[in-house]
DNA sequence: AGTACCATATTGGTATCCCAACTTGGTATC
DNA sequence: GATACCAAGTTGGGATACCAATATGGTACT
């Protein structure tokens, strides 16, 4: 692997595990050190982390991007019309029986499941469900607008009930479209989305006080 | 404006404007002496360029990347999606006189003006339809698409029949809009955006042996 | 003539150097 | 004590040197 996809997913790592704060300056010096690498493919991932959303200008330097209420109210309209698109593209397919993987998925969450692959799920089940469209645009929005909710959504998973919520809705949204049932599917994936979103954003508006005092910059709506 | 930024313009516009054609291989240092930059500032164009689909990686290379029919057929899908979703927000707005403006914009066009200009304002019109709604990743999405099929509609603008056409589906989506008719103007646009899509794909696949005579790399569904 | 092979040129990846713009911290002045 | 100002350090943008991998073209041998 070169040293620019080294950098590049490394930082990556570190800002959505949030061992770098929303808000924080970047230097690319710093980066340099910290991942011995020369500035020239720091530079390259820099570039790339940018267009992903996660770093930003901040004049002439670089920041984290902070975590953003009015961005992630965004996110959830655009996210609703590019998944419910690929849905319903699945639910025409002939062959239906991804649906079962990405069911599996969801099972093997139980009790004894860290946090982190309760979050890694929650996630990879939208990104897989618009993977199974076969339509690579949809597919890339979708991961690309679950990378942008990733820390936004991390702070949210120590909450059990939104949890086990999330995962009914989810097996309703997989039931629905294992028999093809393309506009209950579409209808459930939509409240869902809308519902997580209402949720996330209204919790984070809570905790904002508490995420400044962490260091999370946290725009407001 | 910076030498970053200065390549990544013009490299764009010989892209886009098929100086450059599709399936081209280019080196940095083709790059560095065409436009006289240094190779650190034509990496950071080139990486850019690469997020917006018009160049890719060639094994160690770059490659202009072709037109790609079964590309196109997946951005009809992805385009119709997220227009139709930022054309419902639209709607829904207490103050649509923007479309007013965009319509001004469609109706700048008469039969003196440039092939160019009639390209360029058959792009900005869905792409000021996707900024009226307010929601920045619709407008990006739409935006990026408009851009990726730049090329293969550039091929395609010597047909007046299928511009005057195009033209009367725009004013009938405006119209629609202007009234707050969400679903009329969703179907309409929906319409549009899968009829165009037909007659652009049968037109390049038509045209592919001449194409590819001129040089442009041409990919099939 | 065909083919295997090697010297050479070219390429992208990386490291490093220079520079102008900007920050920062201290200092002299009022 | 406040403020205007300046020097030193830091930063990102750019240029360039170097390297390993690959492509290329010619050559010797069959």
């Amino acid at each position: 692997m070169s040293q620019m996809q080294s950098v590049e997913k490394q930082l990556r790592q570190m800002i959505l595990g949030l061992e770098i704060g929303p808000g924080e300056k970047l230097t690319e010096r710093w980066i340099e050190s910290r991942f011995g690498a020369s500035r020239t493919p720091v530079r390259a991932a820099l570039l790339r982390l940018e267009t992903e959303g996660l770093v930003g200008r901040d004049g002439r330097g670089w920041t984290v991007s902070p975590i953003n209420l009015a961005e992630l109210e965004q996110i959830a309209v655009y996210r609703e019309a590019v998944e419910v698109a690929a849905l319903r593209l699945s639910c025409g397919l002939v062959d239906r029986s991804a649906v079962d993987v990405i069911e599996a998925m969801l099972e093997s969450c139980d009790k004894d499941t860290p946090r982190e692959e309760w979050h890694r799920v929650g996630m990879d089940f939208h990104i897989e469900l618009a993977r199974l469209s076969g339509n690579d645009f949809l597919f890339r929005a979708v991961r690309d607008a679950m990378t942008r909710l990733s820390r936004a959504r991390w702070l949210e998973v120590r909450n059990e009930a939104a949890l086990s919520r999330a995962w009914a809705e989810h097996r309703a949204i997989l039931a629905a479209a294992r028999v093809g049932d393309a506009d209950e599917a579409a209808r459930l994936l939509s409240g869902h989305i809308v519902g997580s979103r209402e949720r996330l954003v209204t919790s984070l508006a809570n905790d904002r006080r508490g995420l400044r005092a962490r260091g999370f910059a946290v725009v407001p709506a």
